[in-house]
DNA sequence: AACATCTTACTACCTCGGTAGTATTACCTG
DNA sequence: CAGGTAATACTACCGAGGTAGTAAGATGTT
């Protein structure tokens, strides 16, 4: 069903910008993202097209500007690469991702706590 | 410090080929790869020819045959790429990628009460 | 009207993963 | 030794993400 949006980096850097603003402007999306990547305007102008090209933007006419909006919401997008990658690396198999988490160093004693008191909440809300 | 191993859909699966055998053959991996991927055997030792020239297999000559080994862990590559992972889509933050695996239904009460009993138990150890 | 400016369109190029054909080399068999 | 076979080396090509220069069009200013 849903189709699977895979973005690169710079992809997700526009769409977050794209989500937070709910639109804007080709000049706005290089502004914003301006102090963390020193890119070209046109670059995000070449990005933002092959974006659309692609379905996750779409843009309407403003005078002679173009203003960009998400086609695709940050959940689904986030969905898609979120059980793409657990495909690729775990089989599928999101205990396996979790557990790794667990056993890799990538979590401190703080963060267990709180993923904890999610899981417990969580196990109360399907009872 | 460690230099981060992002592999492709393909390399995955030749690495899981020499993680399991210790070590193959470009013909046996090719075999091993023949069922699922109907690749020829060129494409399997071009791709081992970049993933050495990457740094993550090596090879000896045996007679006029290579055998390739990984030059890299498992762990490692897993821990590389949830990480890299982890930093593109949850700013760093392990306990958004929990959190959204909780609430966007990839997982379903069975696999939340395994995670539950690994968090139990990961908690005592750190205790 | 002439010119500067802002915007998008077009084109180009690089890298990497993936895919594979063809060339070459080495080896084995008769 | 001739010829086939098995192996790697080399070359090529595609698509996608990323990056950007230059062309062309519209708009506004003097």
């Amino acid at each position: 069903m849903s189709p699977t949006h895979q973005l690169g980096d710079l992809q997700l850097a526009i769409m977050r910008v794209l989500w937070t603003n709910r639109e804007a402007t080709v000049a706005e999306v290089h502004q914003a993202l301006q102090p963390d990547r020193g890119l070209a305007l046109t670059t995000i102008a070449t990005m933002l097209s092959k974006m659309e090209k692609k379905g996750v933007v779409s843009h309407r006419n403003e005078g002679r500007q173009f203003v960009y909006a998400p086609a695709v919401s940050e959940e689904a997008v986030t969905r898609s690469m979120v059980s793409e990658f657990t495909e690729r690396l775990f089989r599928g198999d999101p205990k396996a991702l979790v557990s790794h988490l667990l056993s890799a160093g990538e979590i401190d004693a703080d963060e267990l706590q709180s993923i904890r008191a999610m899981i417990e909440r969580k196990a109360e809300d399907l009872q």
